[in-house]
DNA sequence: TGTACATCAGTGAACGCGCGTTCACTGATGTAC
DNA sequence: TGTACATCAGTGAACGCGCGTTCACTGATGTAC
């Protein structure tokens, strides 16, 4: 054969990542087949080789670009940073600066929204997972008695911090002027961090 | 005259405020000139007769848009509302259901935040102005010493409570699932009257 | 070992379609005589 | 008062263009003999 085994593979994986990418820094509308297909290094007949279409690519585009976000908050959280840690990745400059490799639901929330089908199902999924790992940092270590993230100790808070950091991240994109998106970044996060503190305070608050 | 005084600019007007609801519905890309013509109960030939381009359009149908929810916001805060009653009207159940009569920001942040131009400067317009009115209504009555919105006293506690509000919104129209939904709108709700209260009983804490 | 053939990832022209935009036209009315 | 004309908001066919999709083709390689 003229390519080496795994070679069509590969192109695939990239043209998936290339299109997550895409996707995100202009929306799903406004970047064609050809465009991404070129930014592959490749021409637009080959495509459907790969996808059966390109309601598909955006499917799998979305689905490991959610997943992949997922994962890195995780990270976050993991590495000692718990909540906080999640607030400032999140929130942080460079995610704001480079939507292209960052949260697809901040990036593409209202035209999930106008979607039915699996993308908008794998949205509404990453939400509730990224909620639970919130959910699961919040009480006070050691003295929480619900930690698992499953019950309410912390769900209310974990899914409205959830809702102010993707907020917070599209108005700091939103607004032309640069100071302007810099304090509201600040003032997103710096709010995130005191509801996370208090929710860690007193967990009993949350139950119903 | 074949039409009475003043007929093209009602015209003018009704194709404005039909836009401006299809826009916010189903996004500027996805709703043609066609559409908004068909929709106003004419045909597509006599739009340019009204605007030079359909930017043109969308620049005014989202700038009235906006202007609107900022009065119903302005009316919601004046009734003895405060902020409370400007949380209320932004994260009732009627306004996440209709969105083409809503927030135009929460339906169109990503749109915007690609466009550069006008219609960008007057989102950051708009949410300026609701974080001044929410900050206006933040420091206890007769108490606070910044009551005008000007300065330090509430504005961080603003800021993060419109992007609350807008993050809440548009998570609870993007999940498909209705008591998740739900949900999520009582949680922003919950939280960012907790978040008033709090900005409300301790305004020194904002200062720089 | 050398040659003819099969394979198949990728190419690029072509397709129907809907979009934004243009333009010659319509036809009901106000106005001039 | 009656008739011919000017006005102009709205009509609908037509235009270029880019989109998603299709398809006959290419050409480097592995394989059969």
């Amino acid at each position: 054969m003229r390519y080496e085994k795994g070679h069509k593979d590969a192109t695939r994986r990239h043209i998936v990542a290339v299109a997550g990418q895409r996707f995100r820094e202009d929306g799903v509308g406004a970047v064609g087949v050809a465009a991404v297909m070129a930014d592959a290094g490749l021409t637009h007949g080959g495509f459907y080789a790969h996808f059966r279409s390109k309601d598909d690519l955006v499917r799998e585009a979305l689905g490991e670009a959610l997943a992949g976000t997922l994962t890195r908050l995780e990270d976050a959280a993991a590495g000692g940073g718990g909540v906080d840690g999640i607030i400032d990745a999140y929130l942080a400059p460079g995610h704001r600066d480079d939507p292209g490799h960052g949260c697809a639901v901040a990036c593409l929330t209202s035209d999930i929204a106008r979607h039915a089908g699996p993308t908008r199902e794998a949205a509404a999924d990453y939400t509730r997972r990224v909620t639970d790992l919130i959910a699961t940092h919040l009480p006070a270590p050691g003295g929480g008695r619900d930690g698992d993230g499953d019950g309410y100790a912390g769900r209310e808070t974990a899914e409205a911090l959830f809702a102010l950091m993707v907020g917070t991240l599209q108005l700091a994109r939103m607004v032309p002027d640069s100071p302007q998106s810099d304090r509201i970044l600040l003032s997103g996060a710096s709010v995130a961090r005191m509801l996370a503190a208090e929710a860690r305070a007193c967990p009993a608050r949350e139950a119903p």
